[in-house]
DNA sequence: CAATAATAGTAGTGTAACGAAACTATTTTT
DNA sequence: AAAAATAGTTTCGTTACACTACTATTATTG
């Protein structure tokens, strides 16, 4: 395992590094929070409505919800249920299972997530110096998956990074077709960059990652 | 100001690339406040003994650690009030000041403080790669000094990087002695890397930081 | 030097976020 | 057909936290 050999043998340096990327990350993490209470809406259903607004059609649910914010799905029904009741979610049940209901982000919600407290770290992310913001990203992808992986959770992420996605290209000069291999279907291009319950890390991915959303062979 | 600058003129991949920044640390965030509850205490109970246990002496009061944890003084007195009861903090009333008390971390803190729940994260920095982990942190450094700084609040820091830090060399070949401008009084050098309420970014600070806490000239 | 303002800290109250457990209603497994 | 698993909801209790009002001390100001 790969953390073991860093932990063990971290120096004195290297351990008050490592204090420091956790000293602030608690600190980012408690402000973003804290100034989570515009227009009405608990950070709770800020966090939700970010999350639906940028989830694939496999993850917009009260459970796929429940587990990326790291609470219960009762808690996680109740965050819900205030948004739908101020019309910024519409539920639609499964035909295909009369259990789970789809969620949709309406109108009314679009307009006001431009006014998300936490585009405040947005902008300050956006403040730093072009490579430094790429280098930061990156290290709190990686961060963040060993967090998950300590806990035994998984990861979530996008189709472009995904073990799942399949590509086919019809021709050597036809566009390329898009599938999921978890959920057996087809994909649109504008579906690759959402969020998704069934991230699996991609070893063997079809692509590589890319920022802008556009695919790099 | 610099920030303008950035923002006005941020390409779509800039964006997605500060939001992606942005969507890490607030979930970053929210699993590190989440598993805040070992040993009986609450997360707003150990952020208070891990400020308290880095702040220097003119920073461990109530007033200090509620600016700090961007929370008000009432709710920042109850949190201290639940650890003094615990014994794991100690009120000293100040000599020069009626008003105020300082607080100190016990020796029985200081024995749990290893069990600290966000070592987790501690542990998931330290699993980086050494030259990404320094980056990390300088980058998060940035972040949240831009952060700060559009709240209108000042930020935290360690003498070592202060404006305020003042050094005495007796003889060419003399020990260094270090004193605070600010509050008029000597320092000891175990005291320069600790949490000050009254940091000042140091633009002309009389030595550069360093993680190992050693000194470079 | 008095009057006023500012500061450090505490106490009490109300809200609401959240976890835990119990509960339906479907689907899957055996 | 029975049991187990899953999606989701509801209710209840805890508690973190903000808000307001309050005391005690120090700083400021005319």
């Amino acid at each position: 395992m790969v953390w073991k050999r860093y932990y063990f043998t971290m120096s004195k340096a290297a351990e008050m590094s490592a204090r420091s990327v956790a000293e602030l990350v608690i600190q980012l993490g408690r402000i973003a929070h804290g100034c989570g209470y515009a227009e009405g809406l608990t950070p709770a259903q800020w966090s939700a409505l970010r999350y639906l607004s940028r989830a694939n059609r496999f993850s917009r649910t009260v459970s796929a919800f429940a587990e990326f914010h790291a609470t219960t799905r009762g808690t996680a029904s109740q965050t819900v249920k205030g948004l739908v009741a101020r019309g910024y979610l519409s539920r639609t049940r499964s035909r295909h299972d009369g259990r789970s209901a789809r969620l949709e982000v309406t109108d009314d919600a679009r307009a006001i997530l431009p006014h998300d407290p936490c585009e405040a770290l947005v902008r300050a992310a956006g403040a730093l110096p072009e490579s430094g913001r790429g280098r930061l990203a990156t290290g709190l992808e990686r961060l963040l998956g060993h967090l998950v992986q300590g806990r035994g959770e998984r990861p979530f992420g996008v189709c472009t990074s995904c073990a799942h996605l399949e590509v086919e290209r019809c021709g050597p000069e036809g566009s390329p077709r898009f599938g999921c291999g978890f959920f057996g279907e087809l994909l649109e291009e504008t579906e690759l960059g959402q969020i998704c319950i069934n991230f699996q890390p991609g070893k063997d991915s079809a692509m590589k990652r890319d920022f802008s959303g556009k695919l790099a062979p």
